[in-house]
RNA sequence: GGCGGCGUAGCUCAGCGGUAGAGCGGGGAUCUCAUAAGUCCUAGGUCGGGGGUUCGAGUCCCUCCGCCGCCA
């Protein structure tokens, strides 16, 4: 059986993220698991580089966009190993192979009469270089430049989507799995419902030259989705290497939740246009919310895989993103969630059992596999708990939820832990009884191997250690079905106690941080003195007038009671003859400063926030001059 | 404004028509093979508000509120 997972092709404005290294995480993931079951697989990934967003990253930068793109794309090759993702094949939206793929099916469609060229109305800003949707006017103008966007005409070519709204309507309808889960076929359905207009799927050249040109008209290249979800069979070889059509015949794709109307809508109907089947299954996860109080400082705002990786290793990052996250749904992400997650279920309960298991068998054995001995009935029972669990976690993967997979493989792991206290080796090894101790501890190694092969694909390295440890080669040992089988390990084999698997973390980034943060807090602690050398008057502002050629300077006359010319910052929020006559506080004892040419003998007090900027006014009447504190 | 999702114990979430659940944290006890780990006991939340259907509703319907996403 053959298998086909993709990712999207992330766009390269941005390095790899959270959310970037998640959907990876899954496909990779769900790619071993199939591995694991025998299947073939191909995993695409890859970088999508097209588009005025690029260009404008890429002076920004100082870079040209072939350039800029070639150091992002690096950057997203460079992250995948370190999370242990192995994908087959690792796309860019500017390799020629795709570019041609995307010229051929542009003429093909153009010739099949479901490209046309037509007229675009909309408002244009000159500053941006693209047009504005009406919702990003604000009181009618750009919000980057303050300026009017000039109603603008454009010739552009157009994709026929209306005329496979109703195939794509019943297609769903039929495919009940075709989107998973079940909420996001709702969603479409929901889009579908309204007519859908014509896609524009060009750009002329003149406005963007960053893109793919159409074969049929050299004035303009494709823009965004026709370039992009093409990549999907690009990827495989299509048209030219026979291949693709294995593949392409069970290909499922992983996104996230705000992507879905492109994959959900756009890609099926091209698909069809093209004359080819759909796709088998669409995947789409949420997002993760950052939740900043409970993050390290050190790791700064963004979230890097990189250096979570570096700070937590790949199978605990991996591990916690996978049971974190319920598929579909949106989640929070923390470090300290990660690591109270982590130190709970991978330290506390699995790895604890793999190593007193070990620990045991080298104490009371020699590091020797006992042998099995007699089943007793709750040797059977652990067993069966064991499979059972071991099933139902192999069908909740399947369907992507992880989540669940995995809260079902830990009750698992707390059963062998309480059938080690109810067994109690250490009494056994005390009675004597050499023979139910040798049961004993080969159930709890066999459940230990079973548990490692099961879970290679969410943990790859550490579960190859583990398996190491348990004296088996990794490569005779991952396949499924042998894994399945109970009483592989032959009694005498070397077992290896090995280093703790997950050692727990005492969460003392955090610890850290806040004792810095106490004693910053101490040290910015003043005593009254300090304030008193500051002195604050009421001023009254007698005249206001812009800064000639600067838009958020004031200069102000203020009456304190002297006359004084104080220069404010205060433009974008007042206006000069709102200010005259107004009572505000002035920090009389600055040195003067020279702003733009004009001398500044004073600060004018104010509070900020996002709603913006309001000074600070006495509350009743006060002479000019009277003092503050 | 339209469509969709979410709102359940301090935290993270399961449950989706039949007497409110798990994990973590908290409290108590206990074993000693083990990573101050394990095991056992314990926590009393008007299941966002209101209305309705039903013998019976976190669970279905309507409506309102809050948060999130997509679209216009």
């Amino acid at each position: 059986m053959a298998y086909y997972i993709t990712t999207p092709i992330y766009y390269v404005n941005a390095e790899p993220h959270l959310g970037h290294a998640y959907t990876t995480v899954v496909a990779d993931v769900v790619a071993r698991l199939k591995r694991l079951k025998g299947e073939e697989v191909f995993f695409l990934t890859g970088t999508d580089e097209h588009g005025d967003k690029i260009v404008r990253a890429a002076e920004k930068a100082g870079l040209n966009p072939k350039e800029y793109v070639d150091r992002i794309a690096a950057k997203f090759r460079e992250t995948w190993p370190l999370l242990h993702i192995e994908y087959s094949r690792f796309i860019r939206t500017t390799d020629p192979y795709h570019k041609k793929v995307v010229q051929l099916v542009l003429q093909r469609l153009y010739e099949k009469g479901d490209i046309s060229f037509g007229e675009y109305e909309g408002l244009y800003c000159f500053g941006c270089e693209r047009f504005l949707t009406p919702k990003e006017l604000l009181d009618g103008l750009c919000p980057d430049h303050k300026s009017p966007p000039t109603p603008l005409r454009e010739s552009n070519y157009f994709f026929d989507l209306p005329r496979y709204q109703d195939w794509l309507i019943d297609h769903l309808r039929k495919h009940p799995d075709f989107i998973n889960p079940p909420g996001y076929r709702e969603e479409v359905l929901g889009l579908l419902r309204e007519d859908l207009g014509p896609l524009c799927i060009s750009r002329p050249k003149s406005r963007l030259s960053w893109g793919i040109e159409f074969p049929f008209d050299r004035n303009y290249v494709t823009y965004v989705w026709f370039d992009a979800l093409l990549n999907y069979l690009s990827g495989i070889g299509y048209p030219e290497d026979p291949a693709w059509k294995k593949w392409w015949s069970v290909a499922e794709h992983v996104i996230a939740k705000d992507i879905l109307k492109p994959h959900a809508v756009y890609w099926p109907i091209m698909l069809r246009a093209l004359g080819l089947p759909v796709y088998r299954r669409l995947h789409v996860h949420g997002y993760w919310n950052l939740n900043q109080a409970k993050m390290s400082k050190s790791l700064g705002n963004v979230v890097r895989p990189q250096d979570l990786v570096a700070r937590y290793g790949a199978d605990r990052v991996r591990y916690f993103l996978l049971r974190e996250m319920a598929f579909g749904q949106d989640a929070e992400f923390s470090e300290e969630a990660l690591i109270v997650r982590t130190n709970a279920e991978l330290a506390n309960d699995f790895g604890n059992l793999v190593f007193r298991t070990l620990s045991m068998v080298k104490k009371y054995f020699g590091g020797r596999v006992p042998g099995p001995g007699e089943e007793t009935p709750e040797d059977l029972t652990l067993r069966d708990r064991l499979l059972s669990a071991v099933r139902s976690y192999l069908s909740e993967m399947e369907a992507f939820r992880f989540h669940r997979a995995l809260v079902t493989l830990n009750e698992a792991v707390a059963a062998a832990n309480q059938y080690v206290d109810r067994q109690a080796p250490w009494e056994l090894k005390k009675r004597g009884e050499t023979e139910r101790l040798s049961r004993v501890l080969y159930t709890l190694l066999e459940s230990l191997r079973v548990l490692a092969v099961v879970l290679w694909p969410v943990m790859p390295k550490a579960m190859e250690l583990l398996l190491r440890n348990l004296g088996l080669a990794p490569e005779e040992e991952l396949h499924l079905e042998r894994a399945l089988s109970w009483g592989r390990l032959s009694p005498g084999g070397a077992t290896e106690k090995g280093r703790v698997l997950f050692p727990r973390l005492e969460k003392p980034g955090f610890a850290q941080e806040e004792a810095r943060e106490e004693a910053e807090m101490e040290e910015k602690l003043y005593p009254i003195e300090e304030f008193k050398k500051w002195d604050l008057r009421v001023a009254e502002v007698v005249a206001a007038e812009r800064v000639p050629g600067t838009d958020r300077l004031l200069m102000l006359k203020v009456r304190c009671p002297e006359e004084r010319t104080v220069v404010a910052g205060i433009a974008e929020y007042y206006r000069p003859e709102d200010l005259v006559g107004k009572k505000v506080v002035l920090v009389a004892n600055l040195k003067p400063a020279r702003i733009r040419g004009v001398v500044s003998q004073g600060m004018i007090l104010a509070a900020r926030d996002k709603g913006g900027l309001k000074l600070l006014v006495p509350e009743g009447e006060v002479s000019p001059g009277a003092e503050v504190g």
